[in-house]
This record gives structure tokens, sequence and C-alpha cells, in this order.
DNA sequence: ACACCTATCTACATGTATATAGATTAAATT
DNA sequence: AATTTAATCTATATACATGTAGATAGGTGT
């Protein structure tokens, strides 16, 4: 399996949520892992396949997180505040969410990729809707829409005004 | 007052909240309004500065909106509802928020456009706690914060979606 | 040894993006 | 009428962006 391809998967996952799919450029990116810009072509025929594996990847691991969440031996309401770390993580590399940054940028990204946010979305949302449930909320659909909302509005102020505690602060109340 | 100027933001504002700050260029703008790409540097030095009286711009626009709110004889719980109806109309012209999208293509924009970013949020949060005090409630503060996340969140939500009920819905727990 | 495959390269094509210099036109001022 | 100012134009510079074509080098399988 190419290295390679893992690496501007890698490199252009953190472009993508420091400046934007559209803030950087094939050979930005050719240039961080050491190849010549055509020969990111190999691997992603057109940008927009890269943005499809991008977000099919952070899809993966997000649905991968939630899963370890609900195999580990804790509350429901932990369950939800250790997602919420995941999420904070971006806050100290002054990055955003990767599929909230392309959900922006909508317009410029195409069908196929817009498909794909709102899968992530979806399964973001079922996730939370589960816990909020197995916490005896009624509104638990509701609440999760909130959740998400709070979620990527937060991350976005939180890097904006440097205050990581931002995220903690704006969704606090939807959780106990 | 030059015509052309306030077409090229009307223009400029449109394309920004649709399809980013970074997704069109003076050559799209230009096609738009009639002229030709080098004569808006006659207006807009460099398209930082186009970045910058874009966002002075909206701010303008929000604190206006929000001084004839404080006008207008209703109650702080009405005046909620309204803000929420002047954002909501971004999403049948499926635009963003345009400083929540240049938000989020922040590292892109430079440091005198984020600079006016943190003083838009500021003001938005400002108002919303005043009218949150005058509500009674004594976590005006954390709760004008957790409003903004989930109205930029949900504003993004939204459009993805091409529901703009989910804003009244990530809002509606957060104004009663 | 030969054919094939993978991954990269060089070289190029075409178009876009931002910006500057200097000419031109038209209106306003003296 | 002459001068100045505002607004736009033509033409150009420089750099970047996306992408294609074809060559190359090294490994794999028969």
């Amino acid at each position: 399996m190419s290295d390679t391809r893992e690496q501007l998967l890698e490199v252009a996952e953190r472009l993508t949520q420091t400046k934007g799919f559209n803030g950087f450029s094939y050979l930005d990116l050719a240039e961080e892992v050491g190849i010549k810009n055509s020969s990111i072509h190999y691997h992603f025929k057109a940008k927009v396949d890269l943005a499809i594996a991008l977000v099919e990847r952070t899809h993966d691991d997000l649905l991968t997180a939630m899963a370890d969440l609900d195999k580990s031996n804790i509350t429901p309401e932990k369950r939800i505040k250790s997602l919420i770390s995941y999420f904070q993580g971006y806050i100290k590399e002054e990055k955003y969410c990767l599929c909230g940054m392309m959900a922006a940028e909508l317009q410029t990204v195409g069908p196929k990729v817009k498909k794909r946010l709102v899968a992530y979305f979806a399964d973001l949302q079922a996730w939370l809707e589960k816990q909020f449930k197995a916490l005896g909320h009624k509104d638990a659909k509701v609440r999760a829409l909130q959740f998400v909302s709070a979620l990527e509005g937060s991350l976005l102020l939180a890097r904006l005004e440097n205050k990581p505690s931002v995220v903690g602060q704006a969704l606090g109340n939807l959780i106990k």
C-alpha cells in the first residue's frame, strides 16, 4: 500500500482544516509531501476526488471513534463528553472541523461531496440522539440537532477567539 | 458617490456568502458588474481590502438591525426572534453568514480581517446578552455565547440539508 | 529474459489570479 | 478654455493552478 497516498491525505486534511479546501493547491500539497505536483494526479485524478477521499476518511474516523465509545463501559454522559474532547482537539492546532469547513464551501465542492457531508452529519446526529435517549431525554432528536449546531458554531468561535473553553461553554447545557 | 463600488460590494457579498471569499476572483466579480477586472483595483487596491470592506459593511448592517430592534416597542423575546429571521433569510438564497464564512477561512484572510471578525461577534454577543438580561436570565453571557454558536452552526446545517427550519429548532430552547 | 505494473518524473498546455503602468475618457472646477 | 479629478480602459507582468502526455526507473511475476 502506497505510503504517499496516506501522506497526501494527512497533509491535505490539515490544510483543509486550517486554510479551507479552496485555500491550498496541489503545489502546496506536493511541496509538503516532497513530490512533484503532477504526481498527485496519480493518486487523486482531480481535486474533487481528493475532497471525496478526505470526507470519507473523516467520516470513517468519526464512526470508529463513536464505535469505540459505544464499546467502552462508561455512561452516555461521559461518552458525549469524550466526543466533545475529540472535536475540541482541533482548536489547539488552529483547525476547524473538516466537514464543517467543506459545508461552508458547499457551493464549490460539487454534489458528490455534498452527499457525503450530509451522510457525515446524519451519522453524527444519529449517534448523539442515541446517547440522549439513553439519558432519558424525550427530545433526543432535537437535542442532537442543537448539539451538532452548537458544536460546529463553537468550534468556529473558539478558533477565532483562541479560546478552546468556548466549546465546552457552548455545549454545557445540552449534556446534563 | 460611486455606484460601481456599491455594486462591487453587493456582488462580492453574495459570492462570499455562497462560494466563500476564496471561492471567487476579481474576474468573476468584474464580469457580473460589467467592468474589467483591473478596474476593481481602483476601488479595492488588494483583495484583502475588499474583505475588510465586506466585514465592516456586514457589521454595520447588523448594528443597524440591532439598533432598530432596540428602538421598536416589542419584548426582548420578539427582538431575538426578529434577529433569527434576519439570519434565517440567508438560507433560502443558499447563503451562509459572511462573517461565519470568513471565520472558517480565517487562516487565509489576514490579521486585519480577523480583528474585525472578532469585533463583529463581540457586538452580536453583547446585544444578545442584553436581551437575555432583560428577560431575567442569570446566565445571560453564557446563553449569548450558546446562541451565537448554535446560530452559526445551524445556518451551516440548514443550508447543507436545505431545511431553513433547522435554525429555529437549533435555537428554540435558548429563547424561552 | 520478457512483459507488466507502480510510482514518479519532465515537459507542456491552458487557463486563472492578482496586480501594476500608463493611456483614455468624461465630468467637475477654476 | 484650461486644468484637475474620477473612473475606466488596454496591455502587460508574474505567478499559480489544474491537468495531460509521455518517458523513466524499479520491482513483480512468468
